[in-house]
RNA sequence: GCGGCCGUGGUCAAGCCUGGCAUGAUUUUGGCCUUCCAAGCCAACGUCCCGGGUUCAAAUCCCGGCGGCCGCACCA
């Protein structure tokens, strides 16, 4: 058996179809994954999830937006500027440095990034300057560009660049939000699609990859007018907080504290971005993290983006150590100011008083397949010999799997008829008749199917059928006919096993 | 991209050092059996990451590539 986890769970996923490395028969090629039948459910119900906590609402507009952007897009965002990095090797000791850096440590010059490769190049040569661990020679530094760019046009001509976040396609149509959310402040924008980066050596799997599912909100407000009026809805949430001047003083352990201790106390700066950072901690706890294995970490401004005032990341504990989640950051008004320069377009908003300004934002942006990691690991448990994924039901991706007792006298025929009510009912079924029912319920515990029906010998006498827990392996006698009626009960929250009928006592 | 370790059926592993019929467990599928938790029996499907070299002979040795993990850097 592997011996981590993170092998476990891998290997899991790919005999039972959540995910593989993608291009597997020509060898692989990192940072792509492709998910199989059930991942691609689970990743359905995650996004649904989502929704439900975030877009839920009539002031959140969500949008679908292109991949492709034209260059001047990335060129007033910032991205094209901030996106380059001039990397110089040591020649002897082979650890990698950031060329703009070095040559900042040793000069009493500044933003040298923004000076371009060959000066880059120039000065590191000029100023002699060496390797700050061991002293060697450096190499001429390269450049690395994470964006992926292509030509717009058959015929070539236009540049483009695949985006790496999805937010510039909300800000870029941020009048046409506004206008369909009727010109009121606040509202918000958001959008589920897919983002790449070229990123220089992805590792972990789904953790990091060149391309994935974002997940992401931009919440338009009037900086005068900062109060959220939905705060009060998770302003007793608690969260860990790991601030910025707690990091500063090396503190590791975050505090706990409410969202509302929170604003009131200064540690998150607007209301806004503490929303959401409540409603994330609810979303990630609802899919399984327990509170304590979450926490958000304050960006430090070295860290923090070109864009940010303040961000906050949302990370969950796993077995290979923290992993952020989520980003929740303050942007202010810089994305709209950027387009605003770039573009030539007027993005300000009408103020009651008759004042124009530009809006203020705040974004809350997840990583679907990092949601998918950490809902899969956060399930797992090991009970004996076999793997249980102890899903949330209304994340598994098969509801109920139905299963003959034994192949023989007439109970195959009774379950595919009881399994397709269930089909055409609308839930995800999966119909198993192979082997011993055991290893039935064996399989359905390891894809994390919640519920397992047996039709058995009593069925056809009684009327009845069997339902099976996947977590406790409690069963329970139901009659057929109440089955709509307790499966929409389970599904939607409102029952439990021990609800949906009687309970069977084996020996 | 650099360095270290690694790559064997669907999955996990032994074999590699010391070249000689690819091995085991498990999974999957079908059958038998079977009145509830991976039982048993029978059968079947399916492998040495790719390319080159050395050799009578390469999973094994050598070279290159690709991929994985870890460290450096990167992760907006």
């Amino acid at each position: 058996m592997p011996q981590n986890l993170q092998d476990t769970i891998n290997a899991l996923a790919k005999r039972r179809g959540y995910y593989w490395p993608s291009y597997e028969i020509y060898g692989g090629q990192s940072g792509y994954i492709t998910y199989g039948d059930l991942g691609t459910k689970l990743k359905r119900n995650i996004t649904a999830q989502w929704r439900r906590h975030f877009t839920a609402r009539q002031n959140v507009l969500e949008i679908d937006a292109p991949i492709i952007n034209p260059e001047i897009v990335f060129q007033a965002s910032g991205h094209i500027a901030n996106f380059k990095e001039h990397s110089t090797q040591c020649t002897q000791c082979h650890r990698s440095h950031r060329a703009d850096h070095l040559i900042e440590d040793k000069t009493p010059l500044e933003n040298v990034e923004a000076m371009g490769g060959d000066a880059i190049t120039r000065l590191l040569r000029e100023h002699k300057i060496k390797c700050p661990r061991c002293g060697g020679p450096l190499a001429d530094p390269t450049l690395i560009l994470t964006m992926f760019q292509t030509e717009i046009g058959a015929t070539g001509g236009l540049t483009g660049y695949a985006r790496p976040e999805a937010a510039q396609s909300m800000f870029i149509n941020f009048k046409r939000g506004h206008q369909h959310a009727r010109e009121r402040l606040p509202f918000a924008l958001a959008q589920i699609g897919k983002v790449m980066r070229n990123e220089i050596s992805p590792r972990r799997g789904l953790a990091r990859t060149r391309e994935f599912t974002i997940m992401e909100l931009e919440l338009f407000f009037d900086p005068q007018n900062p109060r959220c009026p939905w705060l009060h809805e998770v302003e007793d949430e608690t969260v860990n907080l790991l601030t910025e001047s707690m990091q500063a003083d090396g503190e590791k352990t975050p505090i706990e504290t409410t969202i509302r201790d929170a604003v009131d106390d200064g540690l998150i700066l607007t209301e806004w971005n503490a929303y959401y950072i409540g409603v994330s901690k609810r979303f990630v706890t609802g899919y399984g993290v327990p509170p304590e294995k979450q926490r958000f970490r304050a960006h430090l401004p070295d860290e923090r983006a070109h864009y940010s005032a303040q961000t906050y990341d949302h990370e969950v504990q796993m077995s290979f150590g923290w992993l952020e989640v989520s980003g929740h950051a303050y942007r202010t008004d810089y994305d709209l100011k950027s387009h605003q320069k770039g573009a030539e377009v007027d993005m300000t908003v009408l103020r009651e008083d008759g004042t124009r300004f530009v809006p203020h934002v705040v974004e809350p942006s997840f990583g679907l397949g990092r949601q998918f990691l950490a809902a899969l690991e956060h399930a797992y448990e090991r009970r004996g010999k076999r793997n249980i994924l102890r899903l949330p039901r209304d994340l598994a991706p098969i509801q109920i799997q139905v299963n003959p007792l034994v192949t023989r006298d007439s109970l195959p025929e009774k379950a595919r008829e009881i399994h397709a009510t269930l089909q055409e009912a609308g839930y995800t079924t999966q119909y198993d008749q192979s082997g011993s029912i055991g290893r039935r319920y064996a399989r359905a515990d390891e894809i994390g199917t919640p519920l397992s029906i047996t039709i058995d010998y009593d069925t056809q006498d009684t009327q009845t059928i069997t339902i099976r827990d996947r977590d406790t392996w409690t069963q329970v006698r139901t009659p057929i006919k109440e089955l709509p009626e307790k499966l929409q009960g389970y599904f939607s929250g409102r029952l439990e096993i021990l609800d949906l009928g009687e309970k069977i006592e084996r020996d």
